[in-house]
DNA sequence: CTTAAGTACGGAGTCAAGTACGGAGTCAAG
DNA sequence: CTTGACTCCGTACTTGACTCCGTACTTAAG
């Protein structure tokens, strides 16, 4: 009963993955290959099912799988100071995203109530809303 | 001296991308073919710069082109109600992404300030503040 | 007029991120 | 001790999003 110690399949199950997914990841040392218990089965922890649903999250974000490899080890490495200086141009390019979704979100918004209106005045807001590119330079 | 009227040449290279993407975005039908003036040559008009900056940014976000090409035709059509709830849709999504990205944002933060602190207690901060899954099934 | 630079076009190649396949091992239930 | 469900592994195929290639055409410059 208890969910520690899943087979790759309930893995799979529980973080909605293909079976081949978990392995893949594994194959680029995305999730680290577990101890294997008895026989030759590998056994996952519920740290390996926060770790898939983590890089699933992510990747819906626009992050590569490579980017969120590095994300994560932010996370599990020791060594400060580079690691410091990663997280830093991550935490910019975040910013940077966070700001572009605002912008789809207001946009979206108003088409959302304009739409109910019919009123008229279709220019093309959501392209304009991210068209203006300032900060294109700034992650490039 | 007017930047109106470019030619593909010039859009891509105003717009960071490939000449073959352009084409590339033409033959899915992502970006209108324009008009050709004298000759065979297609012009492009400065909306078709906003467009591909639109589509390189929305790119970044993690949206598909396929989405992204919903996302323009919401702009670009006229016909509202079931563009409308498209919109909302999206808008949904869209707020999910800023939800996770602020978890990211904060993680980062803390993990940048514990840094310079040289303070022990890694756990993996980053992984936790996504790895909770509340709004997973709504958008699955 | 010749030539180089740019454009058009369809088809093939590439790369990331999976997804599928087939043969072999394992293990619990019947 | 066989059957069915699952796992292991390597290799091969697929998909989305480009990117490159070869050939043909067209200007602009010399």
């Amino acid at each position: 009963m208890n969910s520690d110690y899943l087979t790759i399949g309930s893995l799979a199950k529980a973080s909605q993955v293909n079976v081949e997914t978990i392995r893949y990841y594994q194959r680029i040392g995305l999730l680290p290959t577990p101890e294997r218990d008895y026989g030759h089965i590998r056994r996952y922890s519920s740290d390996s099912l926060k770790r898939v649903h983590f890089i699933k999250r992510a990747q819906r974000l626009g992050f590569s799988l490579d980017e969120i490899a590095r994300l994560l080890g932010l996370a599990d490495d020791q060594h400060c100071t580079e690691t410091r200086e990663l997280a830093e141009k991550k935490l910019a390019v975040v910013e940077d995203k966070i700001a572009d979704l605002a912008a789809i979100q207001t946009t979206l918004k108003t088409l959302i109530a304009s739409c109910g209106k019919g009123s008229g005045g279709c220019g093309c807001p959501i392209i304009d809303s991210l068209a203006k590119d300032i900060s294109l330079e700034n992650t490039r």
